[in-house]
DNA sequence: ATCCTGAATGCTGCATTCACAATTCAGCTC
DNA sequence: GAGCTGAATTGTGAATGCAGCATTCAGGAT
């Protein structure tokens, strides 16, 4: 996540040892217009501007979002690292389209990955971190209350970032949100039915006690479970 | 290895019983540039060429490996959205340096990963991946027993790879895959203490009893057990 | 009428070029 | 002599240009 933060502090501390690193996040961030694409592509496919299955023509977007073929070029290849697309030779990017056995797939081992963190973050959270993810889990409820749906979902996709966060182990992290931005696209067409929305947030009320609790196996168990049902959310609709 | 085949093979046996699949992958493969200097600058950072913390230059790498700056541009993307790398903005591309931290995390996540693994592969392998996996083990002990160290780690990093691959989920290949070729590095450097190597090889005889049992709790274990020792193995060479 | 061949078009893959940011070093000031 | 300023150099970031492959459609042969 912070990778060029990273970088930034060991160049700092390699060259002047003693001046305090304040560094204060004034800094512009002047992130490449290859960076900014990759992000904007893949919110077009998950939110299905770019169909599943679509061929994506690179002169076409480009022109569309004003930039050269180059970045452009670069930010799929991105994509088809974490497997959005699909690059074929001669052919250029196709949007990938999941099966039912890819999404069951990639729910199974963010299940084990889920399983892992809930050990994990109840080692380490600390109380701040524990307080933070109360605060977003009462916000949440607050839009679940007026069924506001989606800053709910937004603040839902934020409670599960931060369990991962506070593992504090950043290969965990880094996988668990690859496999979360390629399932965002079907999460995003089945959150619709309401008959799922109350048994979501029964989970969530589980795995904020079990958090306060410290009870690893029992946020485990909260988080393997909330899976579980995505799956029975999701399924009929790929 | 032979994803492509196996769709094949099913496509071909629906359609037509009785015509003989001759199918046999003679096309040619051409794979893009691109693909082909991910691979070998990978490689590079793997083998020590570039060293860990070295700044890659675009130009005289470029030169070096006969190419233009765009296709070793989008190669150094991609290898950096594996973690390989770092993209700092106006300097380039580092190669990036693994804490004990980072390789301790990464493993804890692998260790997850291949839990699930054994799991799934025991409910999942047919015989002849069995047989396929016997076959690599056995031809690996061959080279244990003249201590010819080079074929051998080949091998291994075979059978773990077959272990995944049996499991059928591609999604845990993914990122199994990915992790591992972050820590190549790591084992590379840190394989070379023969006291480990005895260890290394009981392990591996546990695993495959275990597979063959079809034992997925056994087979659990016996990996576990085989990363924590790689743990130990490596971590005095990070 | 159908199938095959081949030319034309369009798009990808890679190279080259252009623009701009970062770094370095020389010259000036204090 | 030390430190700062600014110009020159070097290297990255992005755009454009060019060659070759893929697809399509027209024309001819069977």
């Amino acid at each position: 996540m912070k990778a060029d933060v990273t970088a930034a502090e060991v160049t700092a501390a390699a060259a002047l040892d003693d001046v305090p690193v304040v560094a204060e996040d004034i800094r512009i961030d002047r992130p490449t217009l290859h960076d900014v694409v990759v992000i904007r592509v893949r919110d077009m496919i998950i939110e299905g501007t770019l169909a599943a299955g679509s061929r994506i023509h690179e002169g076409q977007l480009g022109q569309q979002l004003g930039i050269s073929r180059t970045p452009l070029r670069e930010a799929l290849k991105v994509l088809a690292r974490e497997g959005l697309v699909d690059l074929v030779q001669g052919k250029g990017a196709l949007v990938r389209k999941l099966t039912h056995k890819d999404v069951k797939d990639m729910l199974v081992v963010l299940s084990a990955m889920e399983d892992l963190a809930g050990k994990l973050a109840c080692e380490n959270a600390s109380d701040s971190d524990i307080r933070e993810v109360r605060r977003l889990h009462d916000a949440m409820m607050g839009y679940y209350a007026v069924r506001n749906r989606l800053p709910y979902y937004k603040l839902n996709q934020e409670i599960h970032s931060a369990f991962i966060r506070i593992t504090g182990n950043e290969a965990l992290s880094m996988v668990h949100t690859q496999l979360q931005a390629r399932l965002k696209r079907i999460r995003f067409i089945g959150n619709e039915k309401p008959e799922h929305w109350d048994a979501a947030v029964a989970d969530h009320e589980e795995m904020i006690a079990a958090l306060e609790a410290r009870d690893g196996p029992r946020l485990s168990r909260a988080l393997s479970n909330h899976l579980a049902e995505t799956w029975l959310r999701v399924a009929d609709s790929i």
